[in-house]
DNA sequence: GAAATAGTGTCTTTGAGACAGTATAAG
DNA sequence: CTTATACTGTCTCAAAGACACTATTTC
């Protein structure tokens, strides 16, 4: 990293001085309701200068260099305003930038994804906070009309989140502990957006020991099931990959 | 993204013009020379006013909002003035952003990714980019002395690297076409720090069908073997998870 | 011929997938 | 007892790991 432009230098300086890309952060909050995938947006508001007035976006906007240490605590930030929720898990997916995505600048965003069990949400209405409501991931990227590059942002997230799953314990974040084995697959199912089969999943989820027990759950079925909690509700789990030597594990 | 601040309209529109944090990106540029996994460093200068004067650091600085059409852009023009490299593999590895990483101002980098056949780089001495030279990546990890942040920046470029090198055809980047299946095996072999079984290395690499045969090659040792090339020199080959239904193979 | 590396065959083990079966609760 | 769901057992098959073996070149 030089910092320095290849141009002139006292130019290049001035330049810098003021004319910065807006440097902004978003966040893709998924939860699960209805046995379906939800994404949290935000409708932005209709004053003068406003882009994309009316539109759906993902919640997000600019850094607080007075508030913000970290992008990442920029990032908790703005989920804890909108969703009240303190401690998700929350994974940095990518950044987005262009002189195109934002008519006003050029613009750079830092996005994270969560995932927060939907029980914990109290959704901030009113308000600076337009609106806000959750929304069917897949009929919101059919529809394709989000603000700004939300869309492919949006597309984004949801891919490396399926992809994910099929080899990490992710979706254990979308429940509240103590949550039962049947439970937790159902939140793989409803992700991937498949059946999965009983059996293997058990074995394979214990076998990964990254569950507690924790009693007895009389669940919302007839008979009731184990209750698990997270060893650590940090990091998730990664069941084994290929090509790793058999000694390694 | 409501891209408005919590406090006050006009007077954050007007911080919002002359504060924004630094946009920057860097690039972690990796290679294979003398049988051990390098990476690309450039010395800062010794200006008044540069931060880190006489560190190594990773190769990047400012966006260029007038050149620059994209982030990824500017990674790519990085790394082309400092390797003449023009087609390298590239990845997005994540951004890292706080009040303190640089002295001067908050800042935020964009980082990128990249594997270039060392046969391919003729270094650009001299002129503006003071020094440029490889390290071999486990002493650089080893020392901790890098400029900015770029130490755990580093840390997880390798880290994100060894890992997809378990599931995936990346180290075919490291080569220059044609090449063999023993010298992508040494690549493997290199990145991953251990041995890696030819047997089974053979038939995963045709199995996964990303190579095309290419005549044979008098390499380096005794017999000639088969050179191949790869089909698509954009995206990595990506060898078959768990948690998969058999039928969608 | 010897040496060196390219490439193949085979045995074992693991674990996933599929599916049938058993256990324990509510009504 | 029936029904519904939690949980377990078993068979099959694919693929990885380990390692011995054959093939083709240079010297």
């Amino acid at each position: 990293m030089t910092y320095t432009k290849s141009t002139s230098g006292k130019r290049a300086r001035k330049e810098r001085e003021f004319s910065q890309p807006y440097t902004t952060v978003d966040v893709v909050i998924f939860t699960v309701i209805d046995n379906a995938l939800q994404v949290l947006l935000v409708q932005r508001r209709a004053g003068a200068g406003e882009p994309f007035p009316g539109r759906w976006a993902l919640p997000g906007g600019f850094v607080d260099v007075a508030v913000d240490a970290t992008l990442e605590d920029c990032a908790r930030r703005k989920l804890f305003e909108k969703t009240g929720v303190k401690s998700p898990y929350l994974e940095q997916l990518g950044s987005w930038g262009s002189a195109t995505r934002d008519p006003r600048a050029w613009s750079a965003t830092h996005v994270w994804f969560a995932l927060i069990p939907a029980q914990d949400v109290t959704l901030a209405k009113g308000a600076n906070a337009a609106e806000v409501a959750w929304f069917a991931v897949d009929s919101v990227i059919q529809k394709d009309g989000l603000a700004f590059d939300h869309d492919t942002i949006l597309q984004a997230a949801v891919e490396r989140l399926r992809s994910k799953v099929e080899y990490t314990s992710l979706p254990a974040f979308l429940l509240t502990e103590p949550f039962t084995l049947p439970q937790l697959q159902r939140m793989y199912e409803v992700v991937l957006g498949r059946p999965v089969d009983k059996s293997g999943f058990r074995t394979r989820m214990l076998a990964a020991s990254f569950l507690k027990e924790a009693g007895y759950v009389a669940g919302e079925s007839n008979r009731p099931a184990v209750g698990y909690r997270l060893a650590d509700r940090q990091t998730p789990a990664v069941f084994p990959r290929t090509f790793s030597p058999r000694s390694g594990q």
